[in-house]
DNA sequence: TTAGGATTGG
């Protein structure tokens, strides 16, 4: 979090700006770009006096012209600034002085500019994160150099590794596990929260509240906190969070792209940019690194002797006995087991008789114990719920033939058994009631039939709604390998959102580039992140003649880790080529494990002896050692692959540190370790791909940056295969079949996520595909 | 104060 300040410096030598910040153009700046390390720079040409707003805000206005860029179309902007730095501002800013300004929002005004100023404008607050610098000329009123402002954040918020016993902090971190609220043994409502963090430090609180409001509303793992004022005790060598006086919480769904609506009984919270900046970096940090359940379980999906959380809506209660009590409810799916009934009286039971009636083959009975009792009487009837941690359990009467499908709430909270209340603005209510109302749809037209079949047809009475989502369901041709949690996201609400975010997709590929797959393979270095193309032969050869000029040097023959054996050609000009056998324990070993580097070979030479040695060095010598060729060529052959070296990143170190590898007990030959031991920073063979993925809402570009995963082909090994290019043509005929209208077309699951590039010019959001494979059975 | 995560009974 940035700190805010105001400060007076006299003169720009004596405090610089943060290293961090880059002076922003006028004319760059954009709506909705990210200019968290720029600053904007000017003179004050106008200020206005200070105001308050309507709720008693101070507000200062001021005109700063860009001195160093007179663009005649833009020159100057508006800049808001609120709060006390309104206050602060409008005491000490003065025409002429030099106004800087980070950590700024830029807004758009729908109405067009006519003079040079900007049509954006610049909000400037505390709040916001924002840090004024005033360079005051010199011989300014000595009153005015003295003014120095400096206001910590309201909140600071505390790492989870950072907790120490006996404090009171403020944290974030993602639910890693939860109870939902219950009646504890006390007087107070109890919810456990274990919660983690990027500093990997789990914490678990116990929260109490004798108002069920002010408890955290978690609804799922993976959901998002932020704690206010919470108290840290260690307990049992551990810390642990306890509500103390004055604790807050918010709470936000976890899912990457979802609107950042904090659920909060409290009617008065802080909320601004950084809080949402905060979750969500919290989402994107727990998408790949929170393990969530898959999706979620429906009646039609039970298992027996499972353990599952249920979203559903009450449709009837009834008391039973002291210690337990029913609950039925239903999701819209029908259990594919028979399912007990629960035998109560009839004036027992709570619930519209009718839809009771229409729903009795959808709706199945619950039983809850215990301490769940006193909650599940307060239910109210239509109310949507989520029952934690039923338990599915098959039992068969003695008076009956086949066995069926019990479910129970049994006592105590463990593994967070309870159930909790959802608001009817919750994404999964809100998709539970559109599918159940278009299920009562169906019944009330076709209810005979549907009540009239076999309850063992086990999906004899699929609705329609249900056949079209398998349909729209059919299987992908790509699958994903994480984050299967996640929902779909259409691709309209991603291309209008700000990145970097990651979504979970379904569409389809409309095309791709390159169409000729072998020019999709590039070298890849890590390091600086650099891309290159894969030599051909002919820089190959060209290298080899070259270095094929250089004598061998006798003096480097036969040392202690290497046996050397030369060859003349029998070719008119004569060539001398010289092989330098690396030993083990001063012993030759097989050709199979041995690693030979060569002076003087042709290009079909060394790859003849790629076949027959494990791994394949060219080199050259000089006066005191060999060394490796130029970086264009291989500087490793091993089986069918080349191995390139990064030219800019790679310090290339003597060949006889090679010797450290072949004096490990079993030398491996791994291309990583030999480069690491010759300084080589080793190029990775990536395919690189343009899918153009289009859904009903709209289309994006998405590259694939692939060096295995995803076609499950080596990059490294296409270029060298004809099978695996042939393999790879299959695939993606599989995925885009060519000659198919879009409507025929398969669908694809993929994760991608978006991210920034920023030239001179603009900014511009790019995605990639990631956590995506193609489906095993598609080739 | 209460709970302090860690299933399986009715």
């Amino acid at each position: 979090m940035p700190v805010q300040l105001l400060k007076i410096i006299e003169g720009q030598s004596e405090t610089p700006l943060p290293s961090h910040l880059q002076k922003e153009d006028l004319k760059h700046l954009q709506e909705g770009c990210d200019h968290t390390n720029k600053y904007i720079q000017g003179i004050v040409t106008l200020s206005y006096p200070l105001t308050k707003l309507k709720d008693g805000t101070d507000f200062f206005k001021i005109v700063v012209q860009d001195s160093d860029d007179l663009c005649p179309q833009i020159n100057s902007i508006n800049v808001f600034i609120y709060g006390k730095m309104a206050e602060d501002c409008a005491k000490i800013i003065r025409h002429g002085e030099t106004f800087i300004v980070a950590g700024f929002k830029v807004i758009k005004l729908p109405t067009e500019r006519e003079d040079a100023r900007h049509d954006c404008h610049l909000e400037v607050s505390e709040e916001a994160g924002s840090t004024i610098y005033i360079y005051t000329k010199p011989g300014a009123t000595a009153a005015l150099e003295t003014v120095s402002v400096s206001v910590a954040p309201k909140y600071v918020y505390t790492p989870l590794n950072h907790l120490k016993d006996g404090t009171v902090v403020n944290l974030y971190g993602v639910v890693k596990f939860f109870k939902p609220p219950y009646i504890s043994k006390g007087t107070d409502y109890c919810s456990i929260v274990t919660l983690v963090d990027p500093s990997n430090v789990k914490l678990t609180c116990s929260l109490f509240s004798g108002n069920l409001d002010s408890l955290p509303k978690i609804y799922k793992v993976g959901d998002i906190v932020r704690f206010h004022r919470i108290k840290i005790r260690e307990y049992n060598g551990q810390m642990q969070g306890i509500t103390s006086g004055g604790f807050a919480s918010l709470t936000f769904d976890g899912t990457v792209g979802a609107p950042v609506v904090p659920r909060t009984s409290s009617r008065v919270y802080t909320f601004m940019d950084e809080e949402q900046k905060a979750v969500e970096e919290l989402r994107v940090w727990a998408a790949s690194n929170i393990s969530i359940s898959g999706p979620a379980t429906k009646l039609s999906g039970v298992q027996p002797m499972l353990f599952f959380d249920l979203t559903c809506q009450l449709v009837g209660k009834a008391k039973v006995d002291g210690s337990s009590f029913l609950l039925k409810v239903w999701d819209g799916t029908e259990c594919p087991y028979p399912t007990w009934k629960v035998p109560v009286e009839a004036k027992d039971l709570e619930g519209e008789k009718g839809l009771l009636h229409q729903l009795r083959n959808l709706a199945v009975d619950i039983l809850v114990y215990d301490n769940h009792v006193q909650l599940a009487e307060s239910l109210k009837i239509g109310s949507f719920l989520r029952i934690y941690s039923i338990h599915a359990k098959e039992a068969s009467a003695d008076n009956e033939d086949v066995s069926h499908m019990e479910f129970h709430l049994h006592g105590g909270t463990c593994y967070g058994r309870g159930i909790g209340v959802l608001p009817e603005s919750n994404p999964d209510v809100k998709e539970l009631k559109e599918f159940l109302d278009s299920v009562t749809l169906t019944d009330s037209q076709n209810m005979e039939s549907v009540c009239s079949m076999d309850i063992d047809s086990t999906f004899g009475n699929v609705t329609d709604l249900e056949l079209h989502l398998q349909r729209c369901q059919q299987l992908s041709v790509t699958v994903l390998t994480d984050h299967q949690d996640l929902s779909n996201t259409e691709l309209k609400t991603i291309t209008s959102s700000t990145a970097p975010q990651q979504y979970r997709i379904r569409a389809k590929l409309r095309t791709y580039k390159p169409q000729k797959l072998h020019q999709s393979v590039k070298l890849h270095c890590s390091k600086c992140n650099s891309l290159h193309e894969v030599p051909d032969r002919d820089d190959f050869d060209f290298i080899l003649h070259g270095s094929a000029r250089t004598a061998p040097n006798p003096e480097l023959h036969n040392t202690s880790w290497y046996e050397s054996v030369t060859w003349t050609t029998q070719e008119q000009k004569q060539r001398e080529i010289v092989i330098h056998f690396v030993k083990h324990d001063e012993m030759l070993q097989h050709p199979e494990d041995t690693l030979i580097m060569i002076e003087g070979g042709t290009l079909k030479e060394i790859w003849k002896l790629t076949k027959r040695f494990k791994c394949v060095i060219p080199v050259r010598s000089t006066e005191d050692d060999l060394e490796l060729l130029d970086l264009s060529a291989p500087f490793l052959l091993k089986g069918n692959v080349k191995y390139y070296g990064c030219k800019q990143c790679s310090t290339p170190k003597p060949v006889k540190n090679l010797n450290s590898i072949a004096a490990e007990q079993q030398p491996s030959w791994e291309p990583t370790e030999i480069a690491q031991v010759l300084g080589i920073e080793l190029l990775q063979y990536v395919f690189i791909m343009k899918f153009t993925l289009v859904d009903e809402t709209g289309s994006l570009n998405a590259y694939l940056f692939d060096y295995e995963k995803f076609f499950q082909i080596p990059a490294s090994e296409i270029l060298t295969s004809n099978f695996l290019q042939q393999k790879m043509q299959m695939t993606m005929n599989a995925l885009c079949p060519p000659g198919r209208k879009l409507g025929d077309l398969p669908w694809l699951e993929c994760f991608i996520k978006s991210y920034n590039v920023r030239d001179t010019v603009k900014n511009q959001v790019y995605y990639q595909i990631f956590d995506t494979t193609v489906a095993e059975d598609v080739v």
